[in-house]
RNA sequence: GCUGAAGUGGUGGAACUGGUAGACACGCAGGACUUAAAAUCCUGUUCGCCCUAAAGCGAGUGCGGGUUCGAUUCCCGCCUUCAGUACCA
């Protein structure tokens, strides 16, 4: 029989399903190693072919672990609390969790028939109790947690406690809110204990905060930043406002440089290391104080503390918390129309016109610190709230944006080092000596940095100071399907639940909408309090709280008593390869490493870092193609569609036409006027009987008509060969365009492989017999290759060496079982059907192709005796000698010259030079 | 603007440490088989020059320079595309 995909590939998914062939165990006598995919939300739409790219390539890399003798851990799950279930939700009344399996379901068919190797036995919902069940519980231990300064971690929060106590708030050097108290441990101990819980709030790892949300009336719920365009919904275009909410936040800051740290411990690919950095943005700088007359001290934060005698006006951010107490009675109806006028303006106008200058005058002025002269205090939306203290020290000279301010207010501009240019601009450059700069006069730039600093920390005027840019994460939703957070309120204080009282479980509403007051969905659940009394957290947590741990999970997914235990923790440590898309950059990967260091710091996981080694893959994207309507003198379409290369000569219109009704760009006509009613009488004006299709690169969707199922590619030509053409399209890492032109080409290949064990009828033919030179060298070229290309991720290139092989093996017509044997172990991880069909029908025992042993690579078979030198003059191939490899650097010269064809290219002189590198050319310099 | 990645035939791409540019595949062209088509197989296919073929010559990895016996690969400057980010003091 003919290479007979369909059969053989639902034989040994069946095989494999029944035989739990990819279940492993927590213990091994072999080495482990933690191949993870990033888990998917259940989209409505299934997978497109884009989807499982990444997914083949981290299964053949584990396929390929485990024929080299590990214990591999590769599962995977579903990310299955999400939006688009919930917005179904609110248009059909449909409970997300319906939709969700349903989709689940759907996912699992379409993965099933590719031909994974995953342990289903650990899968993992997000939205499953028994999963979120240790979501929250996580929540709560980050709520029952601060963070210690002086041992560098987190800690229990009892800890704390214990030393208010003792010691009071002496000694203590928390990552903490800014308005926390002092006292000694009496009048601590005499707190009551709603101020207890206040105070402490300010310290927990989960705490709440008054922080803005996208709050969008007419659609009555809060949206995320991506669902607001332009200051509008991106539903029906509905005005959005900032509302202030109390919010649960996580105290991500405190670990900003233990995550930049931990970037270089780890192998990822250079722009997400440098997306992180710049997300975590950290800068240092100085704090330095302004005092004003109202006796109110101005902070402002700097990198450039060497530029103070440059200061000529300072700008606060127009929410900056002193403005109103600043501002001058005179200035007071300025100053307000200016900030009406900014809160207008929504962050992306804010962000738009950075050209345009506007500020606003306070009328106060404030004291420079070294030289007691008068600053005017100025207000402009160019200084942000959210960053530093929302206070700058405005230096014309040195910054572009305060001498645009400088220049439009006619503030003055003072130079402030002897080799500043600032006719045109101002100048940053730190490289000359310092003028106009009383004290620092003279200096450069590495004299006057640390002076300054010692002489605002002795003065009390100032310090150095590490600033980021990271903010607090909230970690709020107001939202219905998410993890409820187990938290309720007494007298507007929130407690945590019992650990044994979880899961909370997510309540039924009879809406997914917020309520008539404006609360969450979940404000709607019935008889929904805590002991019957107490009001729960009607937030829900965002997406991110079940994706920060669930490889943890996998490790241990049965565990009631824990979220992983400790034996199976120490067994699989960390991820070793983790493979997913870039866009998680600085979400999901940021968060994760976040929750990772805390529970390590709580000694629940040994590794600092989760994620080893990680490979983004790169995007597909959809492949348009186009017919284009022949318009009529008046522009109106016609049923007359024009072939591409003919469509300059008449008046067209470009229509996206369906790319699975198109092979090669050629229309098929038939499938075409089938497709709808209107197109059944169409008419073609073609090119040598075809029409061809434009085409164009463009995002898959349903819209351009370009999204390919991988369902429709296995149904024509099978798994493996689905699995080998996504490998072949091109470096893993890169973004490029799905096209299935040449998947032709992967499945000839491997019909060509099934030959080589049948004969011109198909019955199968192996021969016992020797193999010869050329055949083992074939055969461990190709271990060779392999191994080195799967090392490095490379898996298009190993696709292309099959298939030299392959047109080796058949031009030799080699059917030995001592080649073809190993063969099938090689080739295995790339196409795992045929290789098992082919390894029983070579007497192997059935469904064991995973966990033999990957062919051990034997250089003899390799070693030439000969060589093929090309042979360059001045550096251009002229002429090929075969000599033998034996043969020194100076015989080989020697050769060569004496070559005839040589002669004639030397006309008789002698060569400067003559390079001969053994073994890979010769080079002839006249 | 800043940061990062990348520019190679008609197309996807290969060339891993500076050593035969275009492997492998698609497409295209020609041929075999066939009444014909599909399928399959064979041959050719970077561009230009010489009527054609063989042989040969010249150019060629975004552009311009450099280092080197030799550069797709290293260095300098520029252009283009994609991605991320943005008044961050």
């Amino acid at each position: 029989m003919d290479y007979q995909f369909k059969e053989i590939e639902r034989k040994w998914q069946k095989f494999w399903a029944a035989n739990q062939t990819y279940k492993v165990n927590n213990t091994s006598e072999k080495p482990k190693y933690y191949v993870l995919d990033m888990f998917p939300y259940p989209s409505g739409a299934g997978l497109h072919v884009g989807h499982p790219l990444g997914y083949i390539a981290s299964d053949i890399y584990a396929r390929y672990k485990r024929l080299k003798g590990f214990n591999v851990l590769h599962p995977m799950g579903f990310d299955s609390f999400g939006l688009p279930a919930e917005q179904y939700a609110i248009q059909t009344g449909q409970h997300p969790a319906i939709t969700t399996e349903e989709n689940i379901n759907r996912y699992r068919v379409q993965l099933d028939k590719i031909g994974f190797s995953f342990d289903w036995s650990r899968e993992v919902r997000t939205s499953d109790p028994d999963y979120y069940h240790w979501s929250q519980w996580i929540f709560m231990q980050l709520f029952n947690a601060w963070y210690n300064l002086a041992s560098d971690k987190a800690e229990p929060i009892d800890q704390l406690i214990q030393h208010f106590e003792e010691k009071g708030s002496v000694g203590i050097y928390a990552v903490s809110d800014e308005d926390i108290r002092e006292f000694s441990p009496e009048e601590w101990n005499d707190f009551t204990e709603e101020e207890k819980q206040r105070e402490l709030l300010k310290y927990r790892l989960a705490y709440l905060r008054e922080s803005s949300v996208n709050w969008c009336a007419a659609l009555g719920t809060v949206l995320a930043n991506d669902e607001v365009i332009g200051g509008l919904s991106e539903r029906g275009g509905y005005p959005v406002e900032q509302k202030k909410m109390m919010q649960w936040s996580m105290r991500i800051v405190a670990y900003a440089e233990r995550l930049l740290q931990g970037l270089e411990t780890i192998d990822w690919p250079d722009p997400l290391v440098e997306m992180q950095r710049n997300w975590i943005g950290k800068s240092i700088g100085a704090l330095v104080n302004f005092t004003t007359e109202a006796n109110k001290d101005i902070e402002v934060f700097t990198t450039r503390v060497d530029t103070i005698y440059g200061v000529s006006f300072i700008v606060l951010a127009p929410e900056h918390e002193w403005v109103s107490e600043l501002t001058q009675v005179e200035q007071k109806a300025a100053i307000e129309s200016y900030i009406e006028k900014t809160k207008k303006k929504s962050e992306l106008e804010r962000m738009a016109d950075t050209k345009a200058v506007s500020g606003a005058f306070t009328g106060s002025y404030a004291t420079h610190p070294l030289t007691g002269e008068s600053i005017p205090i100025w207000i402009a939306d160019y200084v942000l709230a959210g960053y530093g203290t929302g206070a700058v020290m405005a230096v014309p000279s040195g910054d572009q944006r305060d001498y645009l301010f400088a220049k439009h207010f006619d503030l003055p501009i003072i130079p402030i080092h002897d080799q500043q240019n600032i006719e045109q601009e101002a100048d940053p450059s730190k490289d000359g000596k310092y003028i106009n700069s009383d004290l620092i006069n003279g200096m450069t730039y590495s004299e006057a940095v640390p002076f300054l600093l010692e002489k605002l920390e002795e003065m009390h005027k100032g310090k150095g100071k590490v600033n980021y840019r990271m903010r607090d994460a909230i970690f709020g939703r107001q939202r219905y399907w998410g993890e409820p957070v187990p938290v309720y309120f007494k007298n507007g204080l929130p407690y945590l639940m019992k650990e044994s009282e979880l899961p909370l479980i997510l309540p039924e509403v009879d809406q997914y909408l917020p309520t008539e007051s404006g609360e969450p969905p979940l404000g709607r659940a019935k008889n929904w309090k805590y002991q019957d009394q107490y009001d729960y957290e009607l937030s829900t947590m965002p997406g991110w709280a079940g994706s920060s741990w669930y490889w943890y999970r996998y490790m241990d997914v049965q565990n009631k008593e824990q979220f992983v235990s400790k034996s199976a923790v120490n067994y699989w440590h960390a991820v070793d390869l983790y493979i997913g898309g870039s866009e998680h950059a600085t979400g999901h990967l940021l968060y994760s490493r976040f929750w990772n260091k805390f529970l390590k710091d709580l000694g629940y996981v040994p590794e600092e870092e989760p994620f080893k080694k990680l490979i983004n893959q790169g995007m597909i994207q959809g492949r348009s193609n186009f017919i284009y309507r022949v318009l009529d003198e008046e522009g109106k379409g016609t049923n007359t569609f024009v072939s591409y290369g003919l469509k300059d000569n008449y008046k067209t219109n470009a229509l996206h036409v369906d790319v699975n009704i198109v092979i090669n760009d050629i229309l098929n006509i038939e499938k075409f006027k089938a497709s709808r009613p209107e197109y059944k009488d169409a008419e073609f004006i073609l090119e040598n009987g075809k029409y061809h299709c434009g085409h164009e690169v463009e995002k898959m969707s349903k819209s351009k008509f370009n999204v390919v199922s991988p369902d429709d590619i296995i149904e024509a030509y099978g798994a493996d060969t689905l699995r080998m053409y996504e490998m072949f399209l091109g470096p893993l890492e890169q973004s490029k365009p799905w096209n299935t032109n040449g998947i032709e080409g992967v499945f000839k290949f491997l019909r060509k492989f099934w030959k080589l064990f049948h004969d011109a009828d198909f019955n199968f033919n192996i021969s016992e017999d020797k193999a010869t030179p050329a055949e083992l060298k074939a055969l461990h070229k190709i271990i060779k290759k392999v191994q080195e290309d799967i090392d490095r991720f490379s898996f298009n290139t190993s696709v292309s060496a099959f298939m030299i092989c392959i047109n080796e093996l058949t031009d030799l017509k080699c059917n030995k079982r001592e080649i073809l044997q190993d063969l099938c172990i090689v080739l295995s991880p790339y196409a795992p059907h045929i290789t098992e069909d082919l390894w029983e029908k070579l007497g192997n025992q059935a469904g064991t192709i995973s966990y033999a042993t990957y062919p051990i690579f034997n250089p003899q078979h390799l070693v030439e005796s000969e060589f093929v030198y090309p042979i360059s003059v001045n550096g251009k191939v002229r002429m090929k000698i075969q000599l033998s490899l034996d043969m020194e650097v100076s015989e080989v010269e020697e050769e060569v010259l004496k070559n005839k064809d040589v002669q004639k290219y030397l006309d008789g002189k002698s060569p400067k030079k003559v390079i001969v590198v053994k073994g890979r050319i010769v080079n002839i310099v006249l």
